[in-house]
DNA sequence: TGCCAGAAACCGACCGGTCGGTATGTCACT
DNA sequence: AGTGACATACCGACCGGTCGGTTTCTGGCA
């Protein structure tokens, strides 16, 4: 249920996904019928339900692609053992520069998570809660360390943070007035700034 | 456009509504017909469009209430004319806290604000945008001041603000571990030492 | 007060259109 | 001749909105 699938490779998968993820993003799930998808990507009906098995079943492969990527950056940042307050800022900012360059899929992700069946649903809680636990536990530890002040609850912060995060879809534009990296920069450094405070 | 409607009094509109809110919030938009939202609020089809000229139109009506209220408890804490600090921590916590009593507005909100059309979009829009725009005022007001730190820009400190809130349908609940006030209390705490912070 | 006429407040069967999904066929390649 | 990879025609369910009709309210007038 998870993972099983081999990675999606075939070009035609590849098509489909991404213009599946365009229109989801520009008109909504429901507002995009199966028929458009199927124009945008230049297959047939009989292509689409031959690779998938439901209209929902692209939803959960755009949604899986955008948190195993996210868990991935993660896993690799606290591998790297850096102490809590670079790691908590290194996160961040990666969090933040992911979101922008595949702010598509955050779009759809924030728009139309309720769609999934029960069992999708619940393998996409797990993952998020699972980014949502690990970045807390950076948090705490730079709490035991002392680095951070003891405030705020830890999971404050986080629902704060993340907050920020979830919320880009709805207004980051990549042809906004701000890079990303000095949006990821500032906001990293205020949420240190409170983490830091006396 | 704006507003002109007289204030919806009737029970019956009432009982539309707000089966159409706890509806929406619960199934989306899409997910629910309109013979669902006639049923549970124990009407007609005839009487719901007597009343209201469209599915949309409920969509509007819900979205121009919570702005319309957000709208008037900032007014009210900026014509208090607070220091900085005091403003800016009583519309936060203010924000918070009527977002947690209002969660359902807000989570059809967020969901479907893609809905709308253009003149009802451009309305909204403007009224989120001036929400926008007075909360960063108090901001700039307590930097000019000097009893804010200017190391984050000002819109960057709003981002992650806002965001924090409207992110919060997608996790509060009103029987969730942490009250309501407790919760206001610790992020606007936190948001003042990033404030703060030198 | 009694009555009536017009307006407002509904009622609910029905329609036109859309959409996700399927059934069946074809064809290249092994 | 079997199989995977499509192509295409089509189905049936569903849904927003309408419309002709009915009931209820209201106010003016004798």
């Amino acid at each position: 249920m998870a993972d099983g699938r081999p990675v999606r490779q075939s070009p035609v998968e590849r098509r489909i996904l991404s213009a599946a993820l365009r229109l989801f993003a520009e008109r909504g799930f429901d507002g995009t019928p199966v028929q458009s998808v199927v124009e945008a990507a230049a297959v047939t009906k009989g292509a689409l339900y031959h690779y998938f098995d439901s209209k929902d079943d692209l939803l959960y492969e755009i949604y899986h692609s955008l948190i195993a990527r996210q868990l991935a950056d993660l896993d690799r940042v606290i591998a790297a053992g850096l102490p809590p307050r670079e790691a908590v800022r290194t996160v961040l900012v990666e969090l933040i520069l992911s979101t922008a360059e595949h702010i598509d899929e955050a779009k759809v992700f924030t728009r139309e998570s309720h769609r999934l069946d029960d069992a999708a649903m619940h393998a996409v809680r797990a993952d998020r809660r699972r980014y949502h636990v690990a970045f807390r536990g950076l948090i705490e530890q730079g709490r035991r360390e002392g680095v951070f002040s003891t405030a705020t609850p830890a999971e404050t912060v986080v629902i704060v943070a993340l907050g920020m995060v979830n919320q880009m879809p709805s207004w980051y534009r990549a042809d906004g007035p701000k890079p990303a990296a000095e949006l990821a920069a500032e906001v990293a450094d205020f949420v240190l700034a409170g983490l830091e405070a006396k």
